[in-house]
DNA sequence: TCATTTCATTGACATAGATCAAGAAAACAT
DNA sequence: ATGTTTTCTTGATCTATGTCAATGAAATGA
């Protein structure tokens, strides 16, 4: 059956937690579900919980004053996000929206830090689960500003092919324009990209998948840019 | 007297730990001195510790394959940094290095992870610390991508005249050099902009003196863009 | 204080990538 | 299936900003 338990027990962050902690945190968290492009909150809400993804597909983003969007980060099962108004106790940063239909767990605020307080591992995990993001945002800031289109996309090829452990072929999960806006460009921009990098035979590309077929080569790409 | 103690009470992110357990905390702190442009860390060394500010400025950043360098934050008297690796058990995500004689506290990991085992308040600190910091890369990831140098600059000026509390005047601690770098751009840009802002009465510059004469303005080519 | 190095400014030029526009292909719903 | 909407691709153009180069101003250290 898939209550919350069994999503909870399957939670990368709760790994090391004793079952007894994991049912307690069950207790707390709320069940809700999302259609696809359904807003699940907005930049500035009160930050009084947290999700955890139990099926689905999340965009956490940014829009800009004249409406253009920047995707923050792509959130799958098991894993979470908005957890940094909660231990902030502050105003959510960033929007999310559910690009797939999605089943989520809601884990409010107040009783989350209730637990902590009691579960220094809790806390710990939590701690590691913050620093792993910090360290996927270094990555960002370093590619938007060091490394130029051709070289950022490079790099989340080879971050999916590394992630989904398929070998020579990779899917996105995700349509080209989120992609676009994930590594800070333009859906056109893109576009020509890919057709570039499949010319000179780094890549061959049908719809959502992708080959890869000269790895050294998009991995010297991804280092130094130029394509 | 200005010793390790009276340092660290005055630390933001252990406001809140009673006295004892701010004693614990120097009892495992090491002083260290640097001198200015030192190297403290590089990225990929390994994380055995993090570091407290006691006095001096210091740079956190990125290094581009070709040798092009991208602040990725400047950290003050009373501030951390190096906690990433700490928590996830890692090596340095970036390099850091001191932009002016500083006095820091080194904190070693293992002790400071039974620290936290034993005190959540402390945890939850720390937690809200990252929080924080995540915050920041997060309007640092949107300024780098939704805005153009200009309006990451506007940002940065009113940022700093918001911190620094002085009304209409701020002064850059850093060198101009360093603030293109953290603004994700090259020294001759940032000048050319300056000139501009100037010539278009927003702020009036001087060295490391900036005035701002119309803070509206400023404002509207944080939000717009364009100047 | 003077000499040397580092930092800031300015100009001429090159280019990555954004914008605008239009058509093709794919996804979706009836 | 078939029409409708959304997404993707391709082309023509424009602009912000990077690169290269030279000079002037500050900071540093002997």
């Amino acid at each position: 059956m898939d209550n919350k338990f069994n999503i909870l027990f399957n939670i990368p962050s709760f790994r090391g937690l004793s079952e007894d902690q994991i049912k307690q945190i069950g207790r707390i968290a709320a069940e809700k579900k999302y259609s696809k492009s359904q807003i699940i909150f907005s930049e500035g809400d009160d930050g009084n919980g947290f999700y955890i993804i139990a099926k689905g597909r999340v965009k956490v983003f940014k829009v800009s004053p004249e409406g253009k969007e920047h995707i923050l980060h792509i959130v799958g099962p098991g894993e979470t996000f908005g957890q940094v108004a909660v231990y902030a106790g502050r105003s959510f940063p960033a929007s999310s929206e559910a690009i797939t239909k999605s089943h989520l767990l809601f884990i409010p605020r107040a009783a989350f830090a209730k637990l902590i307080a009691h579960n220094p591992s809790l806390a710990m995990s939590m701690l590691a689960v913050l620093s792993v993001r910090l360290r996927e945002f270094t990555i960002q800031i370093e590619n938007l500003s060091l490394k130029e289109v051709p070289g950022r996309l490079a790099s989340y090829i080879i971050y999916l092919a590394d992630e989904q452990e398929t070998g020579d072929h990779v899917s996105l999960q995700i349509s080209k324009g989120q992609l676009a806006s994930l590594l800070g460009t333009i859906p056109e921009t893109l576009s020509r990209i890919f057709t570039k990098m499949n010319s000179q035979n780094l890549i061959e590309v049908s719809g959502k998948e992708i080959k890869l077929l000269d790895r050294p080569g998009l991995e010297n790409l991804a280092m130094h840019g130029k394509l």
